[in-house]
RNA sequence: GGAUGUGUAGCUCAGUUGGUUAGAGCGUUCGCUUCACACGCGAGAGGUCAGGGGUUCGAGUCCCUUCACAUCCA
């Protein structure tokens, strides 16, 4: 119930929503509004709390409407939950790791990484983002925790803007329970997460060929793959047999070098033949063996592949179910080896690789080959183009070849289907909203084909927490990796030598080398339960208690284009740690779309900054307008709907402000204010009311959010525009039963509303109530409850017939202050009866002054309305 | 090529287990200086529910099929 002020309240004259957010922002943050009582939680049971798990913005990254879309969609609903009695844990992270933020951090202070450098307590960079010159040669080697300081000290500053946005905004954030992915205590959950893997043997290091981004110079995993067409020409090319000439087409003439075998489908009949015989490769001669595997395309080209190790993804299928050599060319620069490889030594083709090839880029050694098969004779006809799909890091500008290298890995699912099978089950336990969205992530991972990659060969990140012993020859002993204490994290194995060790011994035989790689930013944001919740403390000797009444959380709130990234990642991480999912709910929001139905993107030159969109409109007309569209639906960025929203906030102070004018019912002590409501159309409105009151309720408990918000918003409107003007007069005259009814409603709307406007919400509770609507309890239907239940169908008869009313008035293009003079309501009989409920109040609304007749009738008419005619 | 979703008024979208004449807001048209609100109020016009077929007494809703669009994966 909720408590009368002792004082009339002080109204204002005009009510506006300029400086709302202002003011209540200052309040919220000054009282803690939405501060997580973490002694209840403690205290208490898990099931009172409802956690969220929050995603990490991009800290170097830009505003953009999604993040106000879909952390609105989150924030309404830990509104909903704070007010229904939960106690929310709604923290916030900065994800400061990643590619973006080391470039960025390189050319606003003009640093280069190096991670053979020790750190520098005094170091200052060439400047702060005042370079006009960004020439890689210019940058200043710097150690990596003196990066990492740089990135701290930018990062803040971006930071600060999201801050400045998201606390506008409004989200019930509880900005003391914070993290960075790059501080101390996420690179020590990081690296304790995947200590605790290396130790199980759910992360392993492993020489194999993966996809190798040439631009950025490191390994890049699966998930951050991206398929584009890529332009290309097919190269029809003579290989050789006994029996003459075995044509393949291919696009990568370069590789020819590397080739291994040629593959046709085991179902060909055309090379039914080959299988099991060998070929020569033309220019080098080279013998290789003519297989059969399901994995060609026999529609695909010639039907018959040469696999190469390697050119595709389909070649390491190959190369490891096939048990191929392996013979690769492309370092990890993207240029064909300098040495002349050995299979190759003493064949024709030995001089063409020295002179020709050695060193090349991909592009050049592929013209060399093709002008040496066509004066060979061994092209047959010309190139054609043809456009392939070929993979692309989701960054990089180049195709991604396939380089073997020791990298280190966790599992995954990608090798081993019962673990594939584990995870999707684990996936199941997860809630999705909307439901179909489970799609993605099972599909996703029963498609898996390998390991999940983890090492990264850039500078900035979180560092691989592992040193290897060296031999007498100077040589690591990876199969011996020195790992560090856990109460010893963070460490920076490219900066501090491991216990038991000199700093001295670094790089000698007998000493040791740390591995040199970091993590991928996934490994680290895939631990933001972990991270958020104190699974690993400061000192590094257990959990914080509070883990357990937050962990597995309710709910991760995410789009659905990172769910095969961040939210699979997590799942996995959690299931090896703790053998649980990391949420019970998960909760994907879709894309902002232009009003052209486009992707709204930096490129396309159609973003608009949220700053200047909120301020035009107001955090809460842009709130409702991100409310409006539901989960897992893309939404239109529409201006439109802000407007509707903006008008709906504005609306609300209004009929406030009209509602409590006439001040609070004289009551009996102790008598509720239910108590003096004995109008029939009263009785109904609060009727009406109490069954929104459960749709919004239901709404919410289904994940609708959207669904609440209409339901209350078309009650509301029906309020203003019926019931008020229906009771007005009354009220106006002093009646107790409507000025009741006005404050009961009032009450019940404003909490329905807050979570979607919270700021013209709390300003009208602020006239009135005691404490903040935010904390206010979530309204019940039984508030409402009258000693015999209203009608509302009195409400609706009443109304309808005041609308026609209106009508008459509208076509008769007069005033609806005109005056009535006669009318007959025609009707059956008991909607009849409604309508002498409450014909005092259609007769005041609708200016009847004469007299009013009914009559028996099939349905509700107005007939023989006589207008006064207006005085001149 | 596979998976998922979408297709309802000019626009943005509702439409629950199948049930009278398919709804809302915006926009548009016509009107109203109405004592909470002109950032307002009232009224009107506007739809072959993507196409086709089927089940049913009855289909926007269920089934089949075609088409279009979007996203993700190949």
């Amino acid at each position: 119930m909720t408590t009368p002020a002792p004082q009339p309240p002080a109204l204002p004259e005009r009510p506006t929503l300029d400086g709302l957010e202002e003011k209540w922002g200052a309040v919220w943050r000054e009282q803690g509004t939405y501060a997580f009582d973490r002694d209840a939680a403690l205290a208490g049971e898990r099931s009172k709390v409802f956690s969220i798990d929050t995603p990490p913005p991009t800290a170097s990254g830009s505003l953009h409407m999604g993040h106000v879309f879909s952390y609105t969609h989150t924030d309404c609903m830990a509104r909903y939950k704070r007010m229904a009695g939960y106690n929310v844990f709604y923290p916030i992270g900065w994800d400061d790791n990643g590619l973006p933020t080391e470039k960025r951090v390189q050319n606003y202070y003009g640093v280069r990484g190096d991670a053979s450098l020790h750190y520098d307590a005094g170091f200052e960079p060439p400047h702060r983002g005042t370079a006009t010159s960004t020439k890689a040669a210019d940058e200043k080697p710097i150690s990596r925790q003196n990066f990492i300081e740089l990135c701290d000290e930018l990062t803040v500053k971006d930071e600060e803007a999201f801050e400045s946005l998201f606390r506008r905004m409004g989200f019930s954030l509880d900005w003391s329970i914070s993290y960075r992915t790059i501080d101390d205590h996420s690179r020590a959950t990081s690296q304790l997460a995947f200590l605790r893997n290396v130790k199980r043997g759910e992360a392993y290091q492993s020489e194999a060929p993966g996809l190798w981004d040439v631009t950025f110079q490191t390994a890049v995993a699966q998930a951050e793959l991206e398929a584009r067409e890529y332009p290309g020409h097919y190269h029809r090319v003579a290989f050789h047999s006994a029996n003459g000439p075995v044509y393949i087409e291919t696009t990568r003439p370069e590789l020819i070098p590397s080739v291994v075998a040629l593959i046709a489908h085991p179902d060909d009949e055309r090379y039914a033949a080959l299988f099991g015989t060998t070929v020569t490769s033309p220019l080098f001669g080279v013998e290789i063996p003519v297989l059969a595997h399901p994995a060609a395309e026999p529609d695909k080209g010639a039907g018959i592949a040469m696999c190469c190790t390697f050119g595709d993804l389909t070649d390491v299928i190959w190369w490891r179910e096939l048990q191929l050599p392996t013979r690769s060319i492309v370092t990890r620069t993207g240029r064909l080896q300098q040495d002349t490889p050995a299979w190759l030594v003493g064949t024709p083709g030995e001089t063409l690789y020295a002179e020709q090839l050695a060193g090349k880029t991909a592009f050049s050694a592929r013209a060399a080959i093709v002008e040496a098969l066509r004066e060979s004779g061994d092209l047959d006809g010309e190139p054609t183009p043809t456009k392939r799909m070929a993979n692309f890091y989701e960054r990089g500008d180049k195709p991604l070849e396939i380089v073997t290298s020791r990298q280190w890995y966790i599992r995954n699912g990608g090798r081993e289907a019962d673990l594939n099978a584990k995870l999707i089950g684990m996936g199941q336990t997860v809630a999705f909203h909307p439901p179909f969205m489970q799609a993605r992530y099972s599909n996703w991972v029963a498609g898996l084909n390998g390991d999940w990659l983890v090492s990264r060969q850039r500078f900035f990140g979180v560092p691989i927490p592992v040193w290897y012993p060296l031999d007498g020859e100077g040589e690591p002993d990876y199969d011996h990796p020195i790992l560090p204490a856990e109460a010893d994290l963070p460490v920076d194995p490219a900066a501090n030598p491991p216990a038991g060790y000199a700093e001295e011994q670094r790089g000698i035989p007998g000493g040791f080398v740390g591995d040199p790689d970091v993590l991928d930013t996934w490994a680290t944001s895939s631990l933001s339960p972990q991270i958020a919740a104190g699974w690993r403390t400061a000192d590094g000797t257990g959990s914080d208690p509070i883990f357990e009444k937050v962990f597995p959380m309710d709910l991760r709130p995410q789009a659905h284009d990172i769910i095969r990234t961040w939210l699979f990642a997590t799942v996995v991480r959690s299931f090896w740690e703790h053998g649980t999912a990391p949420w019970t709910n998960a909760a994907i929001s879709g894309f902002i779309l232009d009003p052209e139905r486009k992707k709204m993107s930096k490129s396309k030159g159609n973003v608009v900054t949220p700053e200047d969109v909120v301020k035009e409109h107001s955090a809460d007309a842009v709130r409702y307008w991100a409310a409006s569209g539901r989960l897992g639906t893309d939404a239109a960025y529409d201006i439109g709907q802000m407007k509707v929203g903006r008008r709906l906030a504005i609306k609300l102070l209004n009929a406030s402000k009209f509602a409590l004018g006439f001040g609070e019912p004289d009551l009996a002590p102790r008598q509720g204010l239910a108590s003096v409501v004995t109008e029939p159309l009263d009785r109904a409105m609060l009727a009406t009311l109490g069954k929104i009151v459960a749709d919004a309720t239901v709404g919410f408990e289904n994940w609708d959010y959207t669904r609440s918000l209409d339901t209350t918003e078309t009650f509301f409107w029906t309020f203003c525009d019926d019931y008020i003007e229906l009771v007005k007069d009354r009220a106006h005259a002093g009646d107790p039963s409507a000025r009741a009814a006005l404050r009961l409603a009032l009450s019940v709307l404003l909490r329905l509303l807050a979570p979607f406007l919270p700021y013209a919400t709390e300003e009208v509770w602020s006239w009135w109530q005691e404490g903040s609507v935010h904390r206010a309890t979530w309204p019940k239907a039984e508030e409402l409850a009258l000693g015999q239940p209203g009608d509302p169908a009195v409400l609706t008869t009443v109304g309808a017939a005041l609308g026609a009313v209106r009508k008459a008035k509208s076509e008769a293009k007069v005033g609806m202050r005109t005056e009535v003079s006669q009318i007959l309501i025609a009707g059956p009989a008991a909607t009849l009866d409604k309508l002498r409920a409450g014909e005092g109040d259609l007769r005041a609304a609708g200016r009847i002054t004469g007299e009013v007749t009914y009559a028996e009738g099939e349905e509700l008419a107005i007939r023989d309305v006589m207008l006064v005619a207006p005085t001149p």
